[in-house]
DNA sequence: TCGGTCTGGTTGAACTCTCAACCGAACATA
DNA sequence: TATGTTCGGTTGAGAGTTCAACCAGACCGA
């Protein structure tokens, strides 16, 4: 248990930084998004995910992969966006347990009004401030980030299959 | 209206590497965090805070800009430590509007219950996962971006006080 | 074909966050 | 002293998320 261990002070200074770099940047994208466009960001990646996939519709477990979503935050979120008349969800053909959600005309029109103050927002506080070197390392990192959780998880389900 | 800068190709694949990476390790804390500790991350950096400040208090603004919080958002929380006896509040002496936020005992007692945990995941998912000359990279990149969003701010306050 | 298990998805309750409205104290100005 | 404004903080309502429980359909071995 004391073998903890624990951030140096150099460490600590890079995981607040970061820490207050992420919080102050999502929280001014979601700002942006709701005063916009009247909608999460997450809300707003559902829409995104399901305008790029062939007919616009999603079977819903695609969907909460594509967005890194629970299925249970996707299912309240899709029934909200139902509500909106932005999506609409349809019984699945091959697999009766299934829903698929589709993107609808209004839906799609919502998103492209949206677009271009939220891509706009990205830029400005992302692209704009970072150097190309910074944009390419930024890249590497999130990639090891990433990788770093997959193998942990990996690691954490072996773990339980152990016992 | 139609001059948006859209994003190029490989902006995208960075923008979405880096919201992925972002979203997955913040969950995976803040999981870890709840199930270990019962308290989201954020109430787990108003402890570390207070923790931190002499007399292990701090008034409820200065509290919520070291945790970068809205003031809303704060009292809610400190409502919620309160009663689960983490914290307590007392009147400022200096300025009869204001609240001081304390640490309690057992509210030390739960920190240094949920450090040990906090600390090692972050290591594991951030410190671990990256070379020192990421970590260089990503506090510059994290001090490049809050610079982006303070001058953004400031802006935008100067654009109101116009009107 | 029957039972057990797994999978896809939904639901409700509890919790957290946001936003706007509000209150009392401080401060400035006249 | 009176009045308007700003400041520190709280509150309630509404929206979003999480967790656990649940249901029906699919899958699998006996």
């Amino acid at each position: 248990m004391s073998d903890v261990r624990w951030l140096s002070a150099e460490e600590q200074r890079v995981w607040r930084d970061f820490r207050t770099a992420v919080t102050k940047f999502t929280e001014n994208l979601d700002r942006q998004l709701q005063r916009d466009a009247g909608m999460p960001m997450a809300y707003y990646e559902i829409l995104v995910a399901l305008s790029e996939a062939p007919e616009r519709s999603l079977r819903m477990s695609e969907l909460a992969l594509n967005c890194h979503s629970s299925r249970s935050r996707l299912s309240h979120a899709v029934a909200k966006l139902e509500k909106e008349g932005w999506v609409e969800r349809q019984a699945c053909a091959s697999d009766r347990r299934g829903s698929v959600a589709r993107l609808t005309d209004p839906g799609f029109a919502v998103l492209a009004a949206a677009a271009p103050g939220h891509v706009t927002a990205v830029r400005e506080h992302l692209f704009d401030v970072l150097t190309p070197a910074q944009l390419a390392s930024l890249q590497d990192i999130s990639r090891a980030m990433e990788n770093g959780l997959r193998t942990e998880c990996a690691q954490a389900r072996a773990e339980i299959g152990e016992f």
